[in-house]
DNA sequence: ATTATTTATCGTATTATTGCAATATAATAA
DNA sequence: TTATTATATTGCAATAATACGATAAATAAT
């Protein structure tokens, strides 16, 4: 693409995108849920929960751990991830301000 | 890319990988931000507001259109457009639910 | 040391996104 | 009708993301 143009918008702004755009694939999602379904942190069975090849399992760990979104440990030859919550956290702080917005105002356009 | 393989995954999940992913631009955000500063819905000067050219203003509203996030009402030659709170409410839903799981597990792996 | 296991990286084909100039469309105003 | 204004669409170049086969790297087991 054309780079997105991030000078352009503020540190928050680019954070908040960051996360919303780790998030924006449904392997991702699907991750997420697994991590939080299994109360252990578990490692690469998530390539048997997920019906995608394991480079791109790897490929989509990369990238969430890049958002902080989780986290990984090494553990003999494998590698354990779990949820890093803060991240979380930043965007779930967004989501209740945006709330707390959207009942301030009754207005409506449509 | 090669396409997403969205049949691999729940309808859940697909849905709030679209919400994330319509998020997943700083431009994007701020549009959301400044249809949340300004109590009138507003239209146009999202342009002046946000320095990237018309067309590709045009096309980050559609995009967030398409995700359920806003919504638009034509107004004369102008067209005014505001928050649509369902997504973000399903959206809002989603993380509560995390947060939820989060807080009964205390394990961590790192 | 050799082999098995697990995860990461490289290379590459395919498809999607970003951004904008040019242009089209639609409603209002003159 | 002919501008004017506001937004959408088209077309294109540049760049990013998705997916996977092949391969590498690192630890564990024999």
């Amino acid at each position: 693409m054309g780079a997105s143009k991030t000078e352009n918008f503020t540190a928050k702004q680019n954070q908040i995108a960051l996360i919303a755009k780790a998030m924006g694939h449904p392997a991702r999602i699907a991750i997420i849920d697994y991590l939080l379904k299994v109360d252990t942190c578990i490692c690469g069975d998530i390539v048997n929960e997920i019906q995608l090849a394991q480079p791109t399992i790897s490929q989509h760990l990369k990238e969430l751990k890049n958002a902080g979104i989780i986290k990984g440990n090494i553990s003999g030859t494998a590698i354990c991830y779990c949820i890093d919550e803060k991240a979380l956290q930043t965007f779930q702080k967004y989501f209740n301000n945006i709330e707390t917005k959207l009942e301030k105002k009754k207005s409506n356009c449509c």
